[in-house]
DNA sequence: GGATAACCGAGACGGTACGTCCGGTCTTACC
DNA sequence: GGTAAGACCGGACGTACCGTCTCGGTTATCC
């Protein structure tokens, strides 16, 4: 039989992860901080995570599950750039929210020097949401709407590479009007011959 | 009159820190171990870097210095595509090589946590390669290869971000190919109405 | 009706208490460690016992009463000194014993701390075992071989104290000599006009 | 050249052993409550002392020191039967003292489980004591107050063993008669023939 | 011949302390 | 006065146990 396991705890521990990697940054974010904030024993967050960016990957996790249960396909209007450039400011104003840039933030140093955690990161939440994104793509390829020889992978990386890496460097600012930008360019490059 | 600054400590130090954090990971590196492998006192450290993150940004900042005295332009052939596919090359193999990849890496996961840091490196690192590439491209701007109402800094991030991205979050192996077909298709949404 | 109580767990802990105090010191001893030994969960442990000072003195009684069932009176052949040699050499060779000198060790380290601990002790340990030695010697002045206006409590100190005195603090070696001469200048001072 | 180390940390440390093993008993001892109490960092502690057993060591021998600046002889007036007891009683007042026997006593369960630190004491407090002890004894023997054929460290274990021993195991009350009657009697055995 | 109650093993839980590492400040001796 | 060395206070690390608790699962009387 599993173990027991204290659903309470696990709960208080990624709140209080997230509460406090909002309060303070990445370098200031400690296992024995979680615990206390959470009311929690240490040995039940080493128990149970293997670090503080495997904590902190799970917050996230629970973030995502608690606002839709299930992750939803991006929409599907018939409209490639309609619809990408809806997405795309949902993402940049999602970026630009203190609530998610802080702890995302936070997790993207914890993969940069952790590569367990980035493979765990990268099957339990890139891959669902690169999956959703190569499915709309691959709809629009079969309208007609990308050319046929698109590499789907490459494309992704051409549409959302802009925005993260702006993003991540903070080189310029997230504005809904860059959404469009990126969009609408990158694009423009994947629909007529190159 | 500045005082005499121990050349040899600081070129010390620097080295110290690019070996360690090449033997491990960020994590590891410690203002106490870069201390003792360049066989220098704490202080001397703290005595002219705040962090050991500026310690990093240095140490980088001379890497790039020590192989090109200055930094060179990009190559302006007249064929933006072909100099870009070019560039893009070399930048794609520079980021598999351990030799800066390690170090890169660090430093990125320094800026998330470091505003102060972040913008020392925007000052010193990236502008003047940001620059370059705004330079190439407005070269080719006026020629006539991109269209005249391209934002430049827009164009940048979208040449260069899809890589940054792939990079940074091992999406996907940085290839020459990816390289070429990044270059192309950004390119392509860039040259002609979007 | 009282709950049957498993005598093989108990026995299970006393061994393994034992077992674990005669391999490392009492300091490492644990009640965790004791459970794991014996096979046996923690709250059996603290249903029964305040303490591992107190596995430790049950440990030891039930290693007393093994091998003799009931305390079994001091010799008395009508020599005093003779009998005492006898019982003070093989009292020395047991402290020696690491079998005994371990855990007895152990125990006294506890009984310095736990003054409840101390009080069973002294009852269920210490009591009858001093009463025989007063017994003997009730016995021995009744023949005229120790003064009438001796204290019996504090002959029986003079007499032991010595051994025990040097056991614990490891002042010299226990030899059967050491033995004999204790016995002879106690009895000496406790048999004439002081 | 030697470290500087700081007398100021090192005073505070003793100190804070002491009142804290005054206030509470030996198993509530912790490094962790001695560094908060002195204002010190643990590492100080661990940096010169291996156990907190040998912290207690030393705090003992600073408050030997502190009274007497070194050791002072027993009294000889000619009269050991006289100076043993007024020795003895002084002794025995000091057991009975809280401040000398709580230390004393966590002292002693420390060095139960610990054969370094027994080394240690016994070289460092014991033996000095021991051989102020031999020394009166020697110079009575040499009167003729002893016997010729006495061992003296015998001798000694006799006279002072019974005190220590009812001390450490609480058999008895320790009161001046006790201390009398421990001397005479002893004596008693070492002054005529066995 | 179930019911039921205390036992049992296992082990998670909130905590305390361990002994170590490092951060950032300071002091000392040398050059 | 900068430097190598390293002690200092503080605080987090990851581990070991503490003593309490909650689980299912066995007994083993008692109805």
């Amino acid at each position: 039989m599993p173990p027991p396991r204290s659903e309470a705890a696990r709960r208080a521990i990624l709140t209080a992860a997230l509460d406090l990697v909002e309060e303070a940054n990445y370098e200031k974010l400690s296992i024995e901080g979680i615990a206390a904030r959470a009311g929690v024993g240490k040995q039940t967050i080493y128990r149970w995570w293997p670090s503080k960016g495997a904590v902190l990957l799970d917050a996230l996790l629970a973030l995502s599950e608690d606002q839709a249960g299930t992750l939803v396909p991006l929409p599907d209007t018939g409209d490639l750039e309609a619809d990408l450039k809806l997405v795309m400011r949902a993402t940049v104003a999602e970026l630009d929210d203190p609530r998610y840039d802080r702890p995302m933030r936070a997790l993207t140093a914890a993969l940069l020097h952790d590569e367990a955690l980035a493979a765990d990161y990268a099957e339990r939440l890139e891959a669902p949401i690169t999956q959703i994104k190569l499915d709309r793509l691959r709809s629009a390829q079969a309208a007609g709407e990308l050319r046929a020889d698109v590499e789907l992978d490459v494309a992704v990386d051409l549409i959302w590479g802009p925005v993260m890496s702006r993003w991540l460097q903070r080189t310029g600012s997230l504005t809904p009007a860059f959404a469009d930008a990126v969009v609408a360019s990158a694009l423009s490059g994947l629909r007529r011959a190159g």
